[in-house]
DNA sequence: TCAATGTCTACTAGACTGGTAGAGAATAGG
DNA sequence: CCTATTCTCTACCAGTCTAGTAGACATTGA
């Protein structure tokens, strides 16, 4: 098994984490997020794209635009980040909450309930944990 | 985050599953299992390899030959194999037990500390689970 | 010697990761 | 209306990983 944090997902956090802390302090560039983080600029663009398209994020352009939260930090959960940039959280499809389809594994029900149970143990935490919890 | 049970790690937990079934009862041909467990065969091959040379097989060629297990099933833990197939089991490196290595994420504390959080969870339940587990 | 089986090395198609490049569109100030 | 600044969109790419396949070789017992 193989559980990695993808760059991408590591990079949404940090994003998100610098605007979490500049709540209502007005719009930040994507120039001095990339600057405060170390995140790769143009990746970042595509980063914080993908967050304002599923609603985390707003917007403007020109002079004086840049990004802001769309919600409170507290209501930006970290699993739901993760799912966003990487998909499924599950080990397997067939312990899948979003994502459910069959595989071999589930002719085996104990190796199955052990990798249902692993997922649980894993989402749990990361389920309940806001970017208002990260930056406190 | 992505965590993801490769098919490498699947069939080496089925076919030590399978082993296991038939601990003591003499040797299983890659055949014999590659059939039982729906397992393509050469894939299969460089699996038992693996872990054979990892200590948890013994073998033997020719007419009557076949793999067999070199441990009691209670003593070989999911964790381990998992670890075996697909290396470290951390999402980052920085929270890796035996893999460690320094990530960005280690710069805020809060973040570091949750993935490690992750992690513990995860591997508690597999750290635990043998292959006696799985075939009572 | 031969047939059956495990062992070893090499190869590969396709997907994914972590980016980069460059043109286009909105916005505000002058 | 012009321009500078910023966000937006599409395309591309090199390297790595996954899930295998292919084929020759080594060992064993009858």
């Amino acid at each position: 098994m193989k559980m990695r944090l993808s760059k991408k997902s590591e990079y949404a956090c940090l994003a998100l984490i610098d605007l979490s802390e500049s709540y209502e302090k007005g719009a930040a560039k994507i120039e001095a997020i990339s600057k405060r983080k170390r995140i790769p600029k143009k990746f970042l663009e595509q980063i914080l794209i993908a967050l304002k398209r599923a609603g985390y994020l707003h917007s403007k352009r020109g002079n004086d635009g840049g990004y802001w939260l769309a919600k409170d930090p507290g209501e930006i959960k970290v699993a739901e980040v993760l799912r966003l940039m990487d998909g499924p959280l599950a080990p397997v499809d067939s312990v899948s909450q979003y994502f459910y389809r069959p595989t071999p594994i589930e002719r085996h029900p104990r190796l199955h309930c052990l990798f249902k149970d692993v997922r649980q143990q894993m989402i749990e935490k990361i389920e309940k944990t806001s970017f208002a919890d990260l930056i406190r």
